[in-house]
DNA sequence: AAGTGGTCTAGACCACTGC
DNA sequence: CAGTGGTCTAGACCACTTA
């Protein structure tokens, strides 16, 4: 073979996990305890300790003081259509998280944390193209399904469009923004999102409720108007290994 | 104050990530050595080397036996344009990627790492839309910037439409494969893109040269000719701190 | 009480860099 | 050559879970 180089708990991991890509090891099985990767392998308790370091890095597996290691169990893709914004989802008034989620027999839910008047961060009177100074009506949301959070979602709405309208209420009507803003003669011409991937920090990755080691995507959605305004700039915080975004790209 | 439950090793990380953030310990610089660590907070090598190790997984810092270990120079995000497989920049010739890190003051390069014929994964054949059996040509690219690897790309062309053309060159013509693709009567009228966030596998770690701990962006394109027929599938691999992607999305 | 992951110690050796 | 990060050992203690 290749390489023999491999650190011995480089080795050991790589075996396992093997074993658990193979089925060998299934979803919410557990692994060999420490104690016993030490006797069966012969390295030192440290040794072992790093073995389970290493897939855990990887989020291949998860561990529990007092209880042992378990393999993660791989949680269904929630899927976000490239069309998820489409007028016709409004008209239909279901919006295509409920859809897809029910899809998967999964019960959704969105909860609004907060509405707030507040002074944006930077990057977010950048985006609306705010003047200095300019505030901003902020909703919180939280997306779960089955009681499991799945998106954190932060939006942004200049206070010169939505200050005394029903954007500052907590249902603003069916159809939800979107159709508010229309209502408002702000109609919907182009949307723009910006994705990456990063760590959660301290604070996200607890009210997101992932394990230590998981990534998550962080988007950025942009709405203009028929005037080219931008309408809003709404923040999500996606779990990133449990949510896939399709887009469609123009091709001239 | 809140914490004092915290591991040794976790608070003179903590120290130290203070440290770099109130800008005492400058990008470039070089951080205590673990012989010094041990010393100066009265812990074993193998603590101080966890103190490292805990730095290096949140991307702070880079470690090079021999040498030390220097606070991370800060990248510049590389920004993925919705427009970047327009045909106004295939007729330019010039790739968006290029022009991105130029921009940027850096030296654009791309690699073809191997051109091969295999039989596909599973679910490449399935997003091909290939019968059972059915052959591919896999291209591998590595993209750099400054010599720093930020893509990964493996690209899927069913051998159908292939075999025994420039696609199975490794430098297919002027515009790359899409207009290749165009020469041989393949005209590209959509594109998908699905987009998750994840951990690296080992091998990817090591060959996009990310931090343990830091994430990738997995996504996955797939391009329609005139017929409907998916004429590729590519699977990219970007370091996820580092890479921003921008798309547009349809408002009906 | 027995078993688990997590942390730590004091020492060791290795491959590598830079002088 | 001395210094560096990386790995490992054999042992220890802790907080936690499960029975």
């Amino acid at each position: 073979m290749s390489e023999q180089r491999l650190p011995r708990s480089r080795k050991i991991a790589d075996e396992l996990r093997r074993a658990i890509e193979s089925g060998e090891l299934p979803p919410g099985s557990l692994l060999p305890s420490e104690r016993e990767l030490k006797d069966r392998y012969d390295v030192s308790g440290g040794t072992a300790n790093k073995v389970i370091a290493l897939l855990k890095s990887t989020g291949l597996v998860e561990s529990q003081v007092g209880r042992g290691v378990f393999v993660r169990r791989r949680t269904q893709l929630i899927r976000h259509a490239h069309d998820r914004y489409a007028r016709r989802w409004r008209q239909a008034g279901k919006a295509p998280f409920r859809t897809e989620v029910e899809a998967q027999g999964r019960t959704p839910r969105v909860e609004v944390t907060s509405i707030d008047r507040v002074d944006p961060p930077q990057w977010i009177a950048e985006r609306l193209g705010l003047a200095a100074g300019g505030r901003v009506v902020r909703r919180e949301n939280t997306y779960y399904a089955d009681d499991q959070t799945v998106q954190l979602v932060n939006t942004y709405i200049p206070l010169s469009i939505a200050e005394d309208t029903s954007l500052e209420e907590a249902v603003p009507g069916p159809g939800g923004i979107y159709a508010a803003f229309e209502v408002l003669g702000h109609k919907l011409t182009r949307m723009l999102e910006e994705v990456h991937a990063r760590m959660p920090r301290h604070e996200e990755a607890e009210r997101l409720g992932v394990p230590a080691g998981a990534p998550v995507l962080d988007v950025v959605h942009i709405s203009y108007d028929q005037d080219e305004t931008p309408m809003d700039v709404s923040h999500f915080i996606l779990r990133g290994e449990e949510n896939l975004l399709t887009y469609e790209l123009p091709t001239d």
